[in-house]
DNA sequence: ACCTGGAGATGACAGATGTCATGGGGGGAA
DNA sequence: TTCCCCCCATGACATCTGTCATCTCCAGGT
């Protein structure tokens, strides 16, 4: 039997996912949490084979829970499910030590065969999504760039930004201005909608 | 048996929900659609009792999905199952004769419940958000203020914002101006998210 | 020792944005 | 009919934003 480790936030469709597991007779879920940061603890307590991370999740992402799980249990294959098929994610993802990436638009059937192939050591990863992350690189913002554009994202102004991250409004006009060049924005939400759209924030 | 109709667009969640309802032996999924204008044919194809409903579709939503069926076929009981527990989105689900309305984090036993409940003709609503639903009210925008605000989500200027909705600057300004202030919020970006979060656009 | 690049800052400037007062036209409700 | 609200527009104004030049400081890398 293959030991399964479900983490995803929203019990109705981590639950759903648990029942669509239950299906295939040689795949068992032996634990499901709805917080990145109770992942390592549980796969201590449960030792699953594999565990199927989403990527939206309180606490910590799927992303860091990889990263932390990849750390503590390096025997447990990690398979990334997330909504978003953004080239950002794929390529974080990927570096935290995932060993597949699946799209929930995927066809049901690819996460029982992706299950089955990492543990034969494969790593599977959607081809189409894999060429975008190539396309778009990493990201091409530096750390306070993306803190910066990512805290103005609700609409801060440039005072409020200032205050809340203790930089002075030129400073921070100066960032969200480099933010908003590196990709090719018109303006500080365009630059917003165009760096989430990649995985940059 | 009880005769299910499932509309969501990300395969994988849809197969889930349908191995989750196939779990309670007197329910039946009989058709599976991913886009919210192959609802009403489906529906006529197939028969079903009841009809469950995403909302964030392509196509048509799942609120303008109901609307069409509660037209086209009165006697099929519609259940609303949405990721986001907006108010707007609920009290616009109801109007277009929703009789359920489930967000995807409360537990899963809470799905196969409320189809049991809307056949014996019951009404379903998750009691915080039909408080939070008649403490926002209806939406304080006027459909022209909703439009450009909506247009302006993507971080267009005044000027092509004038020119894709056939408007001089001026006016493009007066609405996003009135809008910012029925929202309370700071500026355009503020004012897009408070009003995303109501579900008013 | 030198160069590069990030973090942080200032001042100046043009253009974009938000507000307000004020108009005209139309349609629905009292 | 009158009143109100929505639609659309203009002009004026203050403020906010985005860009650029320029500066210091510091950490790595060659």
């Amino acid at each position: 039997m293959i030991r399964v480790l479900l983490a995803e936030d929203q019990s109705m469709v981590r639950e759903a996912l648990a029942a669509l597991l239950g299906l295939e007779d040689e795949i068992e879920v032996v634990a499901q949490v709805a917080r990145g940061d109770e992942v390592v603890d549980a796969a201590r307590a449960h030792r699953p084979d594999v565990a199927l991370l989403d990527i939206e999740m309180p606490g910590l992402s799927g992303i860091e829970a990889a990263a932390a799980l990849h750390a503590a249990e390096p025997g447990v294959r990690i398979v990334i499910l997330t909504t978003f098929g953004r080239p950002g994610y794929l390529r974080r993802a990927m570096e935290s030590g995932a060993d597949a990436f699946l799209v929930k638009d995927a066809p049901a059937a690819q996460l029982a065969d992706a299950i089955r192939r990492v543990l034969r050591g494969e790593r599977v990863i959607d081809p189409t999504l894999a060429a975008a992350a190539l396309v778009d690189g990493a990201s091409p913002l530096t750390a306070r760039e993306r803190e910066v554009l990512g805290a103005s994202a609700d609409g801060s102004t440039n005072a409020e930004l200032a205050r809340a991250l203790g930089l002075s409004q030129g400073t921070v006009r100066n960032y969200l201005s480099t933010a908003i060049q590196k990709t090719a924005a018109r303006n500080r939400a365009d630059a917003v909608r165009i760096a989430r759209d990649k995985g940059w924030l």
